[in-house]
DNA sequence: TTGTGTTTTACGACCTCC
DNA sequence: GGAGGTCGTAAAACACAA
């Protein structure tokens, strides 16, 4: 993955759950700290959305209009020209080229051991992927002549940063990312619907792990899944995440 | 270069809630 | 019945060792 240097952490980059039970806190108030996620550390939430306590930052910062949700999924493809084909994202985004400022943090001169393998940079100077254009999302369909597309670096930022921020996305906030980052509200959800699953994957290989009795160090409890303030809404732990996903998505409802 | 393992999109099935 | 959740899975995209 080339967000690696972000997710290579893992869960362990979200030792508390997303987003505190108080709604009143704002982003920038819920800034971790210490930062244990210090890839974020320039890290700003996504804006943009009036009147939304949780993104009350100023909007324009996304740099593209708040486009009707194209929710049409069967209108993209070769020939739908999505907001996204059309050049998305802010203004200076280049995905061969990352903007000194704006949305993305500044280029990281060290990684995190886990992504040792790659260039410090190589995720923001990934060549084009083939299928699409410029890191631009070019959308098909399973049934089209393309299995699945290959996110933009950006568009993979700003959701693991939305992830960061809340495991579960609101409904206005779904709108506005996919029309932010030219994709459809389906496959925002989708994302985080996988998203989850691979963190609830993560979580429990790393319960594994701990629970090996080959293991000889001190078992210790695991740091995601170690119920903070709000683990009964938003835990990371499977079962709580599952047990009752529309009450958690009921809390951020505005 | 190739084989292989992992990650990333995307979907269907099924469930719960309103 | 619709929306959105998890779970399982398919297959493309990718990384990396041989």
């Amino acid at each position: 993955m080339y967000v690696g240097y972000l997710l290579d952490k893992d869960s362990a980059m979200y030792p508390s759950p997303a987003r505190p039970p108080s709604l009143s806190l704002s982003p920038q108030s819920y800034a971790p700290a210490p930062p244990q996620y210090p890839d974020f550390a320039s890290y700003h939430h996504v804006p943009g959305i009036p009147g939304d306590p949780q993104h009350s930052q100023p909007a324009g910062a996304w740099g593209s209009p708040y486009a009707p949700s194209k929710d049409d999924w069967h209108s993209y493809g070769p020939s739908a020209a999505s907001p996204a084909q059309l050049g998305f994202g802010p203004p200076d985004f280049n995905p061969l080229q990352p903007p000194g400022s704006g949305l993305l943090p500044p280029p990281m001169p060290q990684l995190s051991p886990g992504s040792q393998r790659r260039t410090p940079f190589e995720w923001m100077r990934r060549s084009t992927p083939s299928g699409s254009s410029g890191g631009v999302w070019v959308g098909k369909t399973r049934t089209k002549d393309k299995y699945r597309v290959v996110y933009s670096d950006h568009q993979r930022l700003e959701l693991e940063k939305e992830f960061h921020f809340s495991r579960y996305i609101t409904i206005r906030r779904k709108a506005e990312l996919a029309a932010a980052l030219g994709l459809t509200e389906r496959q925002v959800k989708i994302w985080f619907q996988n998203r989850r699953a691979k963190e609830r994957k993560v979580n429990k290989k790393k319960m594994q792990q701990q629970t090996q009795p080959a293991s000889t160090t001190t078992p210790t409890p695991p740091a995601v899944g170690t119920p903070g303030p709000i683990a009964g809404i938003c835990s990371s732990t499977t079962g709580l995440i599952s047990s009752s996903p529309l009450a958690i998505k009921e809390e951020f409802l505005p």
